[in-house]
DNA sequence: CGGGACGCCTGTGAGC
DNA sequence: TGCTCACAGGCGTCCC
């Protein structure tokens, strides 16, 4: 479901609730994709700092009581996660599977296929934190990711250029939706070998995952069959969508039918006469 | 090392 | 209506 889009709303529908919050308990449900990493009641008692994302990633801090640093929780949704900030929370249901419970609220996860995940790290530079973080590329929103840069880096690359968009290496945050609208907005086929692209196209291209990835957080997200954001409020980015999801219908710029091609185990969208390689 | 396949788990919609 | 199958927004791990 969340792509950086998604991921960076829900940050934002929940950091100012729970900035100086105090975690009162924590309560798990069936196994996330990850042990938590420490024993719930020894979270008791600490304060949340303020909430920070690192690709699809959620870094809540934690602060002891006495002040102390007290690591923080790394939290990814996985494909089918979501987070819920409530004031009274009904019983969990089968699909919720962390509990934060604060002084200002309980911090749900909801995530019917578990591929997410909560993990407490003893900071976000140290093991397991450091670990899940490292291989990330550059954030797509920072200035010191120049063309040239991008450039570079898919000059390093043999892979198509969807597969590495989906790998995060290049630059992060743009997953399955994303990659194809950027791709299709750049006009680049999306089977092109990343080595092949030219600095002008890759200045194309990452232009266009930035307009993508920002109009999708104007627009609350895509909402393609459950993701909604703290508030329960559903993204409209989807009905916006050029390619994506659109197999055989015509394509708006060119009016050929948009194809469908599987690439990494992964749909990809595209259309044949807009994108070239 | 880079690239690609696999597996994690559950739900949903299409087709029969 | 009920069954089976394909597919779904991600990504770490394993194998070549």
């Amino acid at each position: 479901m969340p792509e950086l889009p998604e991921v960076e709303l829900t940050r934002r529908g929940i950091a100012k609730q729970l900035e100086n919050a105090c975690v009162r308990s924590v309560q798990l449900g069936k196994p996330l994709r990850w042990p938590l990493g420490i024993a719930p009641s020894e979270l008791a008692g600490t304060h949340i700092g303020s909430i920070g994302r690192r690709g699809k990633y959620l870094w809540v801090p934690l602060t002891a009581s006495h002040g102390g640093d007290a690591g923080g929780l790394l939290v990814h949704l996985g494909m089918s996660g979501s987070l819920a900030l409530l004031q009274s929370p009904p019983p969990p249901g089968p699909h919720d599977h962390f509990d934060l419970v604060t002084d200002r609220g309980t911090l749900r996860l909801n995530d019917p296929r578990r591929f997410g995940a909560v993990v407490w790290s003893p900071s976000r530079s140290d093991d397991p934190a450091a670990k899940l973080l490292r291989h990330l590329g550059p954030e797509p929103f920072d200035p010191e990711l120049t063309p040239s840069r991008f450039h570079a880096s898919l000059r390093s690359r043999r892979a198509p250029i969807k597969a590495v968009l989906l790998g995060g290496e290049a630059v992060v945050g743009a997953g399955n939706i994303y990659a194809c609208e950027a791709l299709f907005q750049a006009g680049i086929h999306p089977a092109l070998r990343a080595d092949r692209i030219s600095l002008p196209r890759a200045t194309r291209l990452l232009q266009a995952v930035r307009s993508t990835l920002g109009r999708a957080l104007e627009l609350g997200g895509s909402t393609l069959r459950d993701f909604k954001d703290v508030h329960g409020a559903s993204g409209a980015y989807q009905a916006e969508a050029a390619v994506y999801g659109r197999e055989g219908q015509a394509c708006g710029r060119c009016g050929a039918p948009i194809r469908r091609l599987t690439q990494a185990q992964r749909s990809t969208f595209f259309c044949a006469s807009c994108q070239r390689r």
